[in-house]
DNA sequence: GCGTCCAGGTCTACC
DNA sequence: GGTAGACCTGGACGC
C-alpha cells in the first residue's frame, strides 16, 4: 500500500538533544546536500531511498520533536517513509547515548556549559562513504577548497533534484570517473587517485565502509581499518570515527594546536603530546571533549559560520 | 595582472 | 622509527 510522505514528519527528540548545537556542532552543515543559513533553525538535506529515489527534505526542531518537511508530492511505501526517519535519526545521533559523556562533563565546571547547550553530537552524513570522501577534501587545505571540492563533487557528479538542489555522488558515480576529471574539474587534486580508489573499492571490492556504525571490531581495530584507505591518515581516521561514535583519538590539526595554544597555553606554541595529555582525564570520551573544549566559542558567542 | 611564497595532512623514500 | 620532500590548491603579498 502506497502513502502521502506527511508534510509535517515528527520525529522525537532526548531531552539533551540540542538542534543549533547539533547543526552547527563542525563545517559539514556548510558542504551539500547539507544546507543550513546562519544561525535559522533548519537545516535542508536530500535523502537518498534504497530505491534511488532522492527527497529533498527541510528539518526544523519543535520542543520535543524534529519536524520534516518535504517539498515532493510523490507517494511512499510505509518501509520509504521508515528510511526516511533511520536516516534523520542517524545524522543527528538521536539513538546514541550521551549519558556518560553528559555525567563525566557536569564534574568539569568547565565544561558544564555542554549540557547546558545540548551540544555534544557531531552532525553526520547520510552515509559513512559520504563522510570519508568529505574528510579526505578536509586534509591539506582550507576549509574553502573543502568546499568547493564538495561542491564540485555534488553539482558536477550528483543528481540533481532541482535547480538548487543535487544529491551526493554514490559510490558508483564516483568509480566511473576519470582521475583527469576529478582533478581538473572537481579540483581535488593529488586527492583524486585516493577519492577514486576509496570509491571502486567501494563499488566494485569488497569494502562496505556502511557496516562501520554497527561493528563489534574495537576502536583500535576501526581505527586501523580506515588507516588503509589511502588518503586518510591519523587526522582523518581520527575524525571519521568522531562520526562513528568511537572518541577515543582526537584528531588533531593545524587549527586544534592553534586554538588550544590560545585557550589553555596562553599562545604559546604546544605540541601534540601534551594536548593529548590534557585530554586523556576525560577517558574514552577525550576526543569529544577536546572538539568541544576547542569549539566553546562557536557556541557561547556566535557560530563562526 | 602576474609571480612568489605559504599553509595544510598524507604518502613515500631514505637513513 | 623518525624525517624530509613531494603532492596541489587558493589566498596573501609584493611588485
Amino acid at each position: 500500500m502506497k502513502i502521502k510522505l506527511p508534510s509535517l514528519m515528527r520525529i522525537p527528540v532526548p531531552s539533551d538533544f540540542g538542534f543549533l548545537s547539533t547543526v552547527y556542532s563542525h563545517g559539514w552543515c556548510l558542504l551539500p546536500p547539507f544546507h543550513a543559513e546562519k544561525e535559522q533553525p533548519w537545516l535542508d538535506t536530500v535523502i537518498d531511498l534504497p530505491s534511488e529515489i532522492h527527497v529533498p527534505v527541510s528539518i526544523s526542531p519543535a520542543k520535543t520533536q524534529l519536524i520534516v518537511h518535504t517539498t515532493t508530492d510523490r507517494s511512499f511505501s510505509e518501509e520509504e517513509i521508515k528510511h526516511i526517519r533511520m536516516v534523520i535519526r542517524s545524522m543527528f545521533r538521536l539513538d546514541e547515548s550521551f549519558q556518560d559523556f553528559y555525567s563525566l562533563a557536569q564534574k568539569f565546571p568547565a565544561f558544564r556549559w555542554i549540557r547546558r547547550y545540548g551540544a555534544g553530537r557531531l552532525l553526520r552524513s547520510q552515509t559513512v562513504f559520504e563522510d570519508i570522501v568529505k574528510m579526505i577534501c578536509t586534509t591539506n587545505c582550507s576549509w574553502s577548497l573543502t568546499q568547493s571540492m564538495v561542491n564540485n563533487l555534488v553539482h558536477k557528479l550528483g543528481i540533481q533534484i532541482s535547480e538548487s538542489i543535487f544529491a551526493f555522488p554514490s559510490p558508483a558515480v564516483l568509480a566511473g570517473c576519470t582521475e583527469k576529471f576529478l582533478r581538473e574539474e572537481i579540483r581535488c587534486g593529488y586527492r583524486a587517485p585516493y577519492i577514486l580508489a576509496f570509491a571502486q573499492t567501494v563499488t566494485y571490492g569488497s569494502l562496505d565502509p556502511e557496516k562501520w556504525r554497527e561493528t563489534d571490531l574495537s576502536t583500535e581495530e576501526l581505527y586501523d581499518q580506515l588507516h588503509t584507505i589511502p588518503g586518510v591518515g591519523p587526522y582523518a581516521a581520527a575524525n571519521v570515527l568522531k562520526l562513528l561514535g568511537r572518541y577515543e583519538h582526537l584528531g588533531i590539526d593545524s587549527w586544534c594546536r592553534t586554538t588550544f595554544a590560545e585557550l589553555r597555553a596562553n599562545g604559546r606554541k604546544v605540541n601534540d603530546v601534551r594536548i593529548e595529555k590534557y585530554y586523556s582525564q576525560f577517558g574514552k570520551w577525550r576526543g569529544l571533549f577536546m572538539w568541544f573544549d576547542l569549539t566553546r566559542n562557536w557556541h557561547q558567542k556566535k557560530f563562526p559560520f
